[in-house]
RNA sequence: GCGCCUGUAGCUCAAUCGGAUAGAGCGUCGGGCUUCGAACCCGAAGGCUGGGGGUUCGAGCCCCUCCAGGCGCGCCA
């Protein structure tokens, strides 16, 4: 969808770079950018004749530039302008650059070069008070209010069946929409994580008849499950904990009466385990919500209601039809089948209903890849209901999955799905969020179990770990040797000021960055991107770490660098605590499981 | 048949608004520990970005077309 619009849609003050705007907490590297890009903008304007400006200047922005041997910041304003303005972009960013270094703070040097990009260098104090800036932030460094909406957003994603055990979907799903919900936040949004639970209509019949066929079994009773059933083992777990319950009475009762209770009893059962299983995958909702309550609080009929009075839907043939190719989509959809029965759609229409009515300002879902022909008709009831544009949906493409040669094919039916928890009990929690999170939502991506389990030790996610961990070691050290106190008294300001190493310097810019980074990837819905940047983060103090020594004879460069280290610890800390990775004050020995990553072994589910 | 997603190094994947010489990890090869944790660092090899055409100062990214793979096109959920 149109990632540019997607906000702005929906009334929703998204402040980007470039933009003025009333941050309240504002670094002073934004800041010093800002200005730069206004100071700019101004010769930009200057620099287009009379004519040229008729049809507007476009907005001036700086990138940091990636070559670092284009110095700091680059920018193809004049590019754009010359496309726009018809004239040489290379004379339009000789004229913006003209002017040197008049009304620049803390710039080195300004060129132009090739085509027409225009690069700044800054000076070293820049990149010191920006450290300095930082310093003083303390834990809550990286947080922002960039992101800051006009209303609450409401992520649902994960939505499990309760008819059987996490599959692996759901585990993409899920670290996925935690961490968009966590960067959200992190960057101003308000966010909140919801979960649909399907627990109505046929699948959950079907999941009763299963379990008493299982039941039975157990009984000694030679009973073979239903056509449609679910044949995965878990549901034998299920049917031991019901015998164990109930003993054999349900041999003997009515058949709709014992259908509803033992729907009742997996479902519970089953969710209970999901919920066990989110939890050790550190994936937390605000809600778990009931399709069952819309059914039973009479709110599917009401939505109906509402649709055919509003003029969205209709009645024919005895059904009731959602006009739904008023908005977009290639035909009509049931609402309601001509047997009374509501579909699916309908459910959802009145849980999308529900949910703006709560004063959502911004739904955002996350689907499986089998349900991207369920957007188009989503989005038309959404806007039937009156809030056209309010829904986004992300698609988690498909995971999958192979051990050895061979590729598993997925059927839920059989019950052969791998699950979640399996997949968890081999690589770890850590690992696992990280694997999936390190691709982009739409990537197809291959999950190889042996590869996963052969690489774990050299995972990236031990790479980032591991550079925490070090920087907690050099704490560690320096408060053992008493260092900590006295370091602490000394002129921390001034001595930041020290700073000069290339990897210093290095790691001072990355971590520049990290409050817009987490807010354009969190606005991108892109959160691959922020594990890499924890990469990089990583690798720039891993190089400072061993061309840097941190604990030495000199003590102002001691407390200079004890400054930089502590800033990058908040920073690897954050970082994997949005993408839900523990930061581990010291690695645990190669092969052992993590304290943080308890095995849920209650059961084979 | 129509629609959505994908195709980038041997493998798994990145690449910000269309920006500069397409980058990482794993694997391979070569170096580096008497010192804050070597789960680390430094370097090298490895590419017609599936093929072809187009748009422009500039295309992995946008448009057209073809090829390959996945998924979806119910009064199922």
């Amino acid at each position: 969808m149109e990632n540019h619009t997607i906000a702005e849609r929906h009334g929703c003050e998204v402040v980007r770079r470039g933009q003025p705007n009333q941050c309240a907490m504002d670094t002073h590297y934004r800041a010093t950018l800002r200005r730069l890009e206004d100071a700019f903008q101004a010769r930009f304007a200057a620099a287009g004749s009379p004519a040229d400006i008729a049809g507007g200047v476009p907005a001036f922005t700086f990138l940091p530039s990636r070559d670092p041997s284009h110095g700091d910041f680059a920018s193809a304003a004049a590019l754009g302008a010359g496309k726009q303005w018809r004239r040489n972009p290379m004379l339009v960013a000789e004229a913006i650059a003209a002017d040197g270094l008049d009304g620049l703070p803390q710039v080195a040097d300004i060129c132009v070069a090739k085509p027409g990009f225009i690069n700044l260098r800054m000076k070293a104090e820049f990149w010191i008070d920006v450290l300095r800036d930082a310093v003083r932030a303390g834990t809550d460094f990286g947080a922002s209010d960039l992101l800051k909406t006009s209303g609450p957003i409401l992520i649902e994603f994960a939505s499990p069946n309760p008819t059987g055990p996490l599959a692996i979907v759901q585990g993409r799903s899920g670290s996925l929409g935690a961490a968009l919900v966590s960067m959200l936040r992190f960057a101003g949004a308000d966010a909140q994580a919801e979960t649909y639970v399907n627990d109505a209509g046929a699948q959950l019949d079907q999941l009763a008849d299963s379990l008493y066929a299982r039941y039975a079994t157990l009984c000694g009773l030679d009973r073979a499950l239903p056509e449609n059933g679910y044949g995965g083992a878990y549901l034998v777990d299920v049917a031991r904990a019901l015998l164990e319950r109930d003993g054999d009475r349900w041999l003997k009762t009515d058949e709709a009466q014992r259908r509803t209770a033992l729907g009742e009893f997996a479902r519970d059962f089953i969710l209970a385990e999901q919920r066990k299983d989110m939890d050790r995958f550190r994936v937390h909702f605000e809600r778990w919500f009931s399709e069952a309550s819309l059914h039973a609080a009479g709110k599917i009929d009401e939505v109906i209601h509402k649709l055919v009075r509003l003029g969205h839907a209709y009645e024919h043939d005895g059904a009731v039809w959602l006009r739904s190719t008023e908005f977009g989509d290639d035909k009509d959809r049931v609402l309601r089948r001509s047997d009374g029965r509501p579909t699916y759609l309908a459910a959802d229409a009145a849980y999308h209903s529900d949910k703006l009515e709560r004063g959502y300002k911004l739904l955002i879902n996350i689907l499986g890849p089998d349900h991207h022909g369920y957007v188009v008709r989503l989005a038309a009831l959404v806007a039937a209901l009156g809030y056209p544009g309010s829904l986004e949906v992300l698609i988690a493409q498909q995971v999958t999955f192979k051990r050895g040669d061979e590729v598993v094919a997925m059927s839920k039916r059989a019950g052969n799905v791998i699950t979640l928890r399996e997949v968890l009990d081999e690589v770890g929690v850590d690992a696992a969020r990280f694997y999936f999170l390190a691709r982009a939502p739409e990537s197809h991506l291959v999950f190889d179990m042996d590869l996963a389990v052969q690489q774990s030790a050299n995972n990236p996610v031990y790479y980032v770990q591991y550079g925490y961990a070090r920087i907690a070691s050099i704490f560690r050290r320096a408060e053992e040797s008493g260092r900590l106190r006295a370091l602490a008294r000394s002129r921390e300001a001034a001595d930041i000021g020290l700073l000069s190493h290339r990897t210093e310097l290095a790691l001072i810019r990355r971590i520049a960055t990290f409050d817009s980074f987490v807010a354009d990837a969190a606005r991108a819905r892109a959160p691959h991107r922020l594990t890499e940047y924890a990469r990089e983060v990583a690798a720039d103090f891993h190089s400072f770490y061993t061309e840097c020594t941190v604990l030495g004879d000199d003590e102002s460069l001691t407390s200079a660098r004890l400054s930089l280290c502590s800033v990058a610890k908040t920073v690897l800390r954050s970082s994997l605590e949005l993408v839900g990775v523990a930061a581990p004050d010291r690695m645990q020995p190669k092969g052992s499981p993590s304290a943080t990553d308890e095995a849920t072994s209650s059961m084979p589910l």
